[in-house]
DNA sequence: TTGGAGTACATGCGAAGTCATGTATCAGCA
DNA sequence: TGCTGATACATGACTTCGCATGTACTCCAA
């Protein structure tokens, strides 16, 4: 009803500064964050395992991590090498493993997750109040909820929810 | 201010919802935008030259497309080598070149730009309003605002502590 | 003017990612 | 049961990126 045609360029400013904001936190957090011997992207995986009773397959991992299956593979491959995590069977899926975390992924994953959040903390609460950091958040998940929830690019119709 | 304490927490959603937001959108516009044979990171370089007159120099492209010095001179030397930008000498300064945009360059900036701003427009405002999109941008200006500002990891021996 | 430190860019090399493809398993149907 | 297509994962070939380093140029101070 309003003027769509102005709200393009609206909507390109929005998407562009929270693009480079994105962007220039994660670089701060790469540069002189406590990673220890983990990279970043390492780190997603242990995070995402970390809340994972009965751990997680690969093409559950590809989510989070923002990589191709291939990729997943290679970099639980590096992992379990490591001894952070662990591949096993899936009792249920002959074709499937359950990657867990080992004890020490675990320790490695509680260690780097706590400097990571107060890292993070304090990046987020030195630009924005609390009032502004819940706004903040729940844009972040209307605009994810209102995405075409198939995010795989091989199996292109894949229309399964987020579990 | 306020707590801090509870504020860690949630200052760290705030930054995971905005963190999945954006790597969803990055996902859905890589795979399914109309970006012709030039992949989004290519097109970042090509969008930034497209504003500037004089063309830009090596190391102001690295903070617009998020790579090292290596990797914005190899992909500028790949985009050199297919047409789509020129190096120039810097006429103030022996040591740098100026990449500036073909015509050919120009035109596929133009047409990408196009069809990606729609693109983008159309993820945005499928999920917030007009007057939640100016929040959000600036809630992300204030994000980069805030911090530190020089966060180059390009000049090699630079003073980092690498714990 | 000149020598030394700093900056801009390129490049060798190894790490890490994607694409295409292969293997094993699952699921549905005759 | 046997056949067909889809799915989960691994892997070879290739591309791309970062780190370390090299080269050429600039700037400044003595």
């Amino acid at each position: 009803m309003t003027a769509v045609r102005g709200s393009t360029r609206l909507a390109n400013e929005a998407w562009e500064a929270m693009f480079r904001a994105q962007a220039t936190l994660v670089r701060e957090f790469e540069f002189d964050g406590d990673w220890g011997d983990v990279a970043p992207r390492e780190y997603g995986v242990l995070y995402a395992l970390a809340d994972a009773e009965d751990g997680l397959r690969i093409t559950d991992l590809i989510d989070d991590v923002l990589l191709t299956q291939a990729g997943v593979s290679r970099l639980v491959a590096r992992l379990e090498k490591r001894g952070l995590v662990e591949r096993l069977a899936d009792p249920d899926d002959g074709r499937a493993c359950r990657i867990v975390l080992t004890s020490e992924g675990r320790d490695v994953q509680r260690r780097v997750g706590r400097a990571h959040a107060r890292h993070v903390a304090r990046a987020m609460t030195r630009a924005l109040t609390a009032a502004e950091l819940e706004t903040l958040r729940d844009f972040g998940k209307a605009l994810v909820a209102a995405a075409p929830s198939a995010t795989s690019q091989h199996s292109a119709s894949d229309s399964r929810n987020t579990a």
